[in-house]
DNA sequence: AAACTATTTATAAGGATTACAATATAATAA
DNA sequence: TTATTATATTGTAATCCTTATAAATAGTTT
């Protein structure tokens, strides 16, 4: 399934007319793969092993490739490096105060607040943004144990 | 009335026991004061006439110190620095995807989605954000006009 | 006033990201 | 296939935002 949607970003990207280069294959990959939000250094750092000569500026690069194709989401939250996320479906994010780790959950698209958004604004939305912060089980787990 | 804001302001920096230098007290009558939600260099640019000899390291620590009290919000957003935020009352915010303005906007509170997030994931659940991505109507009309 | 603490300042350092020029690679045309 | 052209990668330098540090200053407390 991973497999199946590798092979429908790399038609998307040969239709955009950009190359697949064993790079760009492999930080694709990565991230269609990662369950995690990696960072453009978890990237470069996972590659290393495969391509030791490769430069971060070829992740950047590529993350700025890929987005543009519109494969990939930047996602900016509160510590100072972006994370990337592989845009397949739609989904929310809830993010751990204590431990930073984030995970996805569903939750039916707030497709009125887009529209709310839009009457009382007068923008063009084009899109929103949802995440919800708490403390995960396991963080709440060891809070208990502390005691 | 936003004079009683800066006395409210001033009144719980005193609670919490935070000196209130001039500094400190520019930027957060500058914060009050200003409907957009500028980042620190826009507060440092702003000031220089009035504090020449301001660093701009005073500024990133009165931010900090605003923030720590709960007077002031940070908004790390798509672009490269922070922007910061007094509002202190709910709301959500809009972004125009051109010239990455951003509005607020009001809508009532997410409850729901927090409980149901709550239920699926087993977080203990503290808040949540909300941003609304588009073009906004300056940038609609500039669309049009370069047609 | 003296001692103490918090704040400001100026500057250096850090980290993340981008810009650049040279090189290498892939796609296309002859 | 070879030559040509366009695109991608690499390594490094530069940039931007933010934080750290140490010395100087100002405010508080005794």
């Amino acid at each position: 399934m991973a497999e199946s949607k590798l092979q429908e970003s790399i038609a998307t990207l040969k239709k955009a007319g950009v190359r697949i280069t064993p790079q760009r294959h492999a930080v694709l990959d990565y991230l269609l793969n990662s369950m995690t939000h990696p960072t453009a250094d978890d990237i470069y750092k996972a590659l290393e092993d495969k391509f030791p000569n490769m430069s971060v500026a070829t992740v950047y690069n590529n993350l700025r490739v890929l987005k543009e194709v519109g494969l990939v989401r930047e996602l900016t939250y509160g510590d100072s490096s972006s994370r990337f996320d592989c845009n397949t479906s739609e989904h929310y994010h809830i993010i751990c105060e204590k431990c930073n780790k984030i995970e996805d959950f569903h939750y039916p698209s707030l497709d009125e607040v887009e529209k709310l958004a839009a009457q009382v604004t007068g923008y063009d939305v084009t899109h929103h943004r949802l995440e919800v912060y708490g403390i995960c089980k396991e963080c709440q787990q060891l809070e208990k144990e502390a005691k």
